[in-house]
DNA sequence: TGTACATCAGTGAACGCGCGTTCACTGATGTAC
DNA sequence: TGTACATCAGTGAACGCGCGTTCACTGATGTAC
């Protein structure tokens, strides 16, 4: 029952779609190829008519995920950008920290990308340096003092870091979990030259 | 062929560590009772003799990891403690990157600690707590002007996300890697009220 | 435009394997007398 | 202290199940004439 190439390349993306949200949602290691394919109303075998691996799927989910949060950033960028406040306020928060399967890859998946093989790093990286670049512009224009660069990578990481804790310690303290998101506002606000 | 308490309780020490050791390696999805078992010397039935389940041999791995952690914790606390630069030289080095097995739980299962119950959610937030409440006396007396609870765990937080982040991006990007741990070491110094 | 046929996305059974957990059994330890 | 026996940590086979991947097959699509 072959089907037309636009059906075929529909399928391809449903399949790169579900994938990257179950992987947010429960981990690359916690989702298997059955539970994506049915998600994208398809049987598994198809699976491997598009991806070689789990793994490369995987890489193409995260980069599907970086492209798409490229998109959201660039209103960001640039001369014209709003000030830092809102891009904080848009990362930093419950809805972020609730629904992983819709939000950043990178905060979703940060501690078990390390153990994946080099091209998903690689879709990682991308990922990071695109919002490291979009924060250095905004330091550069706030702080010049301060080494755009140097705070932007670690603010960032930051970021990342603020949004898994937050998610780790909800279950048991779900009003340290609002703290962590408020304190990683603040700090990073003040680090970006942004009240 | 019952054995003596003593070596109980030993076997079971050794569980706990070893599964300590292989859930930081590879997530605590990744790896496996049996594998466990065999590392600490035994089959995987005697696992369940000491755990009624893999989720609660998994928080009290951590929860005996935060422990040792602790310990390691006290003399950069009280009034004659190092500064805190000490403290960050320890915790951001390459060793602790490249060696996920021997370091910090928080940094090597923040993204999926999440996904866990709330018993491994509760061992996660006391560890967290405990590096909080250590670097709250060095931001309170470096820095007396900052809300030092708020830079506290906006600064714990960003460690863990440092450290995820240099080991995420360390397989594409080696040198990204170490200039994140760079980064992260000048900011939060910075942001701690030490150079 | 109509016909013949090669292409290939998708199906679903099957592969070997490892998963977490259970359980009947073993036999030295620990205890009661 | 010596004997009888209950305890229980540990063994290893077995449970059902889901994993990632392969493959013979299907049949509508796309193409060559």
């Amino acid at each position: 029952m072959r089907i037309t190439k636009e059906k075929a390349e529909e399928n391809r993306a449903a399949l790169i779609k579900a994938a990257g949200r179950l992987f947010r949602e429960r981990g690359i290691d916690g989702v298997g190829v059955a539970e994506i394919s049915k998600a994208a109303g398809l049987t598994h075998g198809a699976l491997y008519a598009h991806f070689p691996s789990k793994e490369a799927l995987a890489a193409e989910a995260l980069g599907q995920a970086a492209k798409r949060a490229d998109a959201g950033l660039n209103k960001f960028s640039g001369p014209n950008a709003p000030d830092l406040g809102q891009l904080l306020d848009h990362y930093l928060t419950r809805e972020q920290r609730d629904d992983p399967g819709a939000g950043c890859s990178l905060a979703a998946l940060a501690s078990e990308i390390g153990r994946q093989d080099a091209t998903v790093s690689a879709r990682f990286t991308e990922g990071y340096l695109r919002f490291v670049r979009v924060f250095e512009e905004h330091v550069a224009r706030n702080r010049p003092d301060a080494n755009a660069r140097q705070t932007a990578l670690a603010a960032m990481a930051a970021l990342i870091g603020g949004v898994a804790v937050a998610r780790a310690v909800l279950k048991s303290d779900p009003a340290l979990s609002d703290e962590v998101l408020v304190a990683m506002r603040a700090v990073v606000g003040e680090l970006g030259g942004n009240i």
